[in-house]
DNA sequence: TACGGTGACTAAACCGGTTCAGACGACCCC
DNA sequence: GGGGTCGTCTGAACCGGTTTAGTCACCGTA
């Protein structure tokens, strides 16, 4: 019964040579023979041995494992199909690089901080990944100040020392637009997330620059904090007006399936008397009624490229920005040309 | 510019003690007196000591970290607000106890084993939370073998040495089979989870239990794999016999959204024509057109529990099974009496 | 032949905590 | 007054790796 996991001074000792020969040997480094190298990884791999994650940890002050801090309401982020993506592209590039992912949910920004700041002084994480950007956004600086790797999910509207792995969002709503104006509609409202936040305002000022280039008047642009009941009211909001909008772009999924509820029960039939589109392409959209014209931007990628990048920010490489393949349309049931009126 | 951060040994010189003093004395131990241990604290918050865990984690042979491997398919999972719930839960019970949640997401069995290996191997948890149990779940004794701390979501099907941490789901879908015998119903179907997750066969069995109470036949009862593409398949299935039900209890809400989609579009009123509940009682429920009817598990207050127990369990104590609030219907406007012959 | 350089290897320090054996004085008891 | 106990504290070992300084044999060269 050898219960006891081997260590690197059993390797060191079966081999007959010294601890530190063996660590070298195990890490690649020069100044070992080829025949003592050879000698050394058999015994290892006979020993069954494996590094100790702790000890290597405290000597080479790396925490192998990057971090993901989420700040949004749980409600919100129950919904919306956006992180479970994201992680799971996040894992794919983390399994094979032997490292793991900390995340921490927290509910608003005030915790959000404090998180990273644990995570730092907790020697959780030697980088993390910035997501939902938002104006001005403090973590830059954070980041900074805590001496953190990281990237972000985006460009950040202030210069930043992180790499950026984007995805041209952008071009997904001015599709989205163009294939509504290209249908006929001319009265087409935005709902989008909160202005603080990039992806938020991005989105809607493209929005805003799509129809201008098209002619047409961006007055309905609504802000929302992306939760489907604010998706809701504010759907409810501009089919009351004297002169409803005939299509309506959301910015993200949840909100476009709460807003085709909200329109249906109010009387209008989609897409006949009202064209829907969202965001993020998630599978639900395929099983509304009508279903879901969306746009879609490979989330998944995004995480393990963010992933790939962020691993060679910590590995000390220079890393220039990503840019991933643009958001594209996928026309779906519930949009199609205006009510003849 | 003092940028080195204190370690303990500068605590010590500075109180003018031993290190191994100052040790007991941050952690409470005996043996340091009253005046000593205020002195060596006040010392240290001066001095802004904070422990390294990397240091802690090698001398103390602990990860300060709780593991959570979610092996599904990530379509399934995004559409899922079972997921964001429980982790929101785990991390308010985490954060105040200075632990973090590493995740790990993977695409099936194989891959699922495998991962818990690396997390012991790599010391990268002290636990783990056993979620969707299987039948005859290898992760139990995979769990005793690695000598792994755990506690399981629900009872097991076999012997386990970890603590149960439990939401009685049968009593959910027992009141949802009451809910539509009370309104009238007789032909009522089920579309339940994959029958080798246990909540799979459980809910299936209360299903089956509820109706025989009722006096009613249970023939209608369908196993799927959890995902809206197969919710909508099956509904159609049932559609279209020729004796269809006039009310489906779904095992989720994504598969209960999908299915009403199905529905409506093969001419069904929701809820004239056919009744249907969810389960999970997900935000998303409430936008939907009708709003759906489901069975709440409080998922958030099951991982908060869960993890509770776990640290529990981690520090050694003896921890006894845990039985939450039992799920609760959620009447809403999917569910009416059986359309009149 | 003396010398500098190089490759292979060892010993020991180091990372920053925890823990254990033992020193020491104060106190108590018989 | 000698011995035992208790509370407080020290010094050193320890966790299991990485890294640095230094030893030693061997080589080619002037």
């Amino acid at each position: 019964m050898m219960s006891e996991r081997p260590t690197i001074a059993d390797v060191a000792r079966v081999a007959g040579v010294s601890k530190g020969l063996v660590s070298f040997a195990l890490n690649d480094k020069p100044g070992v023979s080829v025949e003592t190298r050879q000698r050394i990884l058999s015994v290892a791999s006979e020993l069954g041995w494996k590094p100790s994650m702790r000890a290597r940890s405290l000597s080479s002050r790396r925490a192998y494992a990057v971090g993901l801090v989420i700040a949004r309401d749980p409600g919100i982020i129950a919904a919306d199909p956006f992180f479970p993506a994201l992680i799971a592209g996040i894992e794919i590039a983390l399994a094979p690089a032997g490292q793991v992912l900390v995340l921490s949910m927290v509910a608003d920004e005030e915790a959000e901080i404090a998180s990273y700041r644990q995570l730092v002084e907790n020697d959780r994480v030697d980088g993390v990944i910035l997501t939902d950007l938002r104006t001005n956004d403090a973590r830059i600086a954070l980041a900074v100040e805590l001496g953190l790797s990281a990237v972000t999910l985006g460009h950040p509207d202030i210069p930043s020392p992180f790499p950026a792995v984007t995805v041209d969002d952008a071009a997904g709503i001015r599709a989205a637009v163009a294939h509504l104006v290209a249908l006929g509609h001319t009265r087409i409202a935005h709902v989008g997330g909160p202005s603080r936040m990039l992806h938020g305002s991005r989105r809607r000022n493209s929005f805003l620059a799509a129809l201008a280039e098209a002619g047409l008047s961006g007055e309905l642009a609504i802000e929302t904090d992306f939760s489907s009941a604010d998706g809701a009211r504010v759907t409810a909001d501009l089919l009351a007006l004297a002169e409803p909008p005939t299509a309506i772009v959301y910015s993200n999924d949840p909100m476009a399936i709460a807003g085709m509820s909200v329109a249906q029960r109010a009387g209008f039939s989609i897409p006949q008397d009202l064209s829907v589109t969202g965001f993020d392409g998630s599978d639900l959209g395929n099983f509304t009624n009508p279903s879901l014209t969306s746009v879609s931007t490979q989330v998944q990628e995004w995480g393990r490229a963010a992933t790939d990048a962020l691993l060679r920010v910590i590995a000390g490489e220079d890393v220039v920005d990503v840019e991933l393949a643009p958001a594209q349309l996928v026309p779906r049931e519930s949009s199609a040309g205006p009510p003849r009126t």
